[in-house]
DNA sequence: CTGTTAGCGCCTTCAG
DNA sequence: CTGAAGGCGCTAACAG
């Protein structure tokens, strides 16, 4: 197990010296900078990250907050997408990363938030399906003690980032789609959880394509669940031309119902999970891209924690027609 | 930030006392031990984790390694459940945990392996879905370098444990309560990947019981895909009164393939996810519990760096019936 | 451009 | 049972 000092006598330099040319430090010529890299790759020396968080006080830590969404009986594509691309993309930056749950923090208050954080060397937090309901968080963002990036929420500051589709083109664009290929007088759109970030964009597209095309709307609210959704549209399916809904699990739901029925419907979803391919034929989603929205989120958590302001990230999807009982890809 | 100094002046000790009640040394008087923990809780004090892995030498940290299965276009249920399982376990006992995926480790020779690991101050591995081809991983294992505990897969050594269900009993039992409710005169079983420590009891399961039954036994090799057990339940279906399943993704492949031939046959599964619910009526699984198998898994990694030796532990199992389209619960 | 000097916050002997 | 002293491996001024 060398340290810094063995390889400084190996390459004949000072031990701060060796942490300059770890540090691409400006400051050292050519000549002692590859002696001190050859000397690191014969001991197979490894710097100490523990150390060096230590005497720097600068970790390069972040924590990813995942809200594992239990109420919804999730399959849990989408989180693991999210985990995969951000902790991938932050070893690729030699970021360090914790993962967090939200159910760890259930009943926990800001101050404990703070100092369980604090308490590991966290400096930043990527924070994934934040609703305006986490009102600690929420705290917790504005103290402005860590950076932040939210994925899903539209929350910039100073120190607070944003990462997100566009809502209101992704529901527009899906909407029309619809219409297109389903000429229809009406359209019942089954929406998600109430306090949800992203329903605000969604629900403006609804209602402006509604008004544009002359057509009946009626809003249903949902939790984003399959459960809700298939009950609603048990109840309400048959009156209506076409089902929209603000998740795919919410279309999976609704799918069941109108089998339950025996109608049939065109069914649109949102997300573009794997699941929806399971589900049934003749099936509409906006697909987004997680992982490449996990690395975005990544990219800007360093980005602030290099100093610079907050911003807004705003990343791209596509509208995928799924015919037959197959996988999406 | 208090540090260890502004407890010691606020409780009037010195440091190292406060360091001795903070790990629970023997020899400290009630009196004292209570006056720092008074000035601990006043100055909201938290100890620098890096600073005490310094100087200890003791992270406490494990990894760990999961083997998210792209090929298998798998619904990622079961590596949620041991993530979450997992963090939040360690996360009770105070220990750092560090998740790494397999697609990570591509390429990387063992070497490679090590340096990685070192550099990140990790201790212990707990590894999840190891297979006989992960050559590389195996020999970290059992170069003792590091303290590793195996999720299905039977590597029990001095610095090695095993987690898992009892494979051979728990296909036997899901083989036996089919014939139960499915009397039956020819079995084909889609047996999972070849290299699979899970396959060894599950093949010899199946086995056993179809020459105790006297009954006709096909076994056909997939690999845990839904894709090609749809492609040989189209081929072979026909032929057989029961379709047994190597996991629950192949138990859908074959309802599908099922459905394209516009038959019925009872289906097995093995695992119990969510999406088995949706994917079918009258199937059977067999039901792990993911997150309390991740939970055993993180206290053995504990029992192990503390210095003791490796042992096998067996998780239970439950055989699930869906009698229509559903959730399981 | 390089080396010296001081810590970062904590743990761990070792005296007392 | 308690405190003083030294050091873990690295970084960050500051001299030179």
């Amino acid at each position: 197990m060398a340290s810094i000092k063995d390889v400084a006598k190996k390459a004949g330099v000072a031990a701060s010296t060796v942490s300059k040319v770890l540090n691409n430090y400006p400051n050292v010529s050519e000549e002692t900078k590859k002696k001190v890299e050859d000397a690191i790759r014969e001991l197979n020396f490894i710097p100490n990250a523990a150390a060096a968080a230590l005497s720097s006080k600068q970790t390069g830590r972040i924590a990813l907050l995942i809200n594992e969404k239990e109420q919804s009986q999730a399959i849990d594509e989408i989180d693991m997408q999210y985990l995969t691309g951000s902790i991938v993309r932050a070893r690729e930056k030699h970021m360090d990363v914790q993962t967090i749950f939200f159910s760890m923090l259930k009943e926990k208050t800001y101050e404990d938030m703070v100092n369980y954080l604090r308490a590991q060397s966290i400096e930043g937090l990527v924070i994934f399906g934040l609703s305006k309901n986490d009102t600690e968080i929420m705290r917790l963002i504005n103290s402005k003690m860590f950076k932040c990036v939210c994925v899903d929420a539209p929350v910039v500051s100073e120190t607070a980032s944003t990462v997100w589709v566009d809502q209101y083109k992704a529901q527009y664009d899906i909407a029309k789609e619809m219409l297109l290929h389903n000429p229809a007088k009406s359209i019942l759109y089954l929406a998600g959880k109430k306090n949800s970030f992203v329903m605000e964009g969604r629900l403006k597209a609804i209602n402006d394509i509604a008004k544009e095309q002359g057509i009946t709307l009626k809003v249903e609210q949902g939790d984003f669940s399959e459960k809700k959704a298939r009950k609603i549209t048990l109840k309400l399916g048959r009156k209506y031309d076409l089902i929209m809904c603000a998740s795919d699990m919410m279309a999976i739901g609704a799918m069941l119902a109108l089998t339950d029925l025996d109608i049939f419907r065109p069914v649109a979803g949102f997300d573009g999970i794997t699941l929806m391919g399971y589900a049934g034929k003749k099936m509409t989603t906006v697909k987004q891209d997680f992982k490449e929205i996990a690395r975005a989120a990544i990219d800007e958590a360093e980005s602030l924690l290099l100093g610079n302001p907050g911003k807004e990230t705003i990343m791209p999807h596509k509208i995928v027609r799924i015919e037959y009982l197959d996988v999406i890809h």
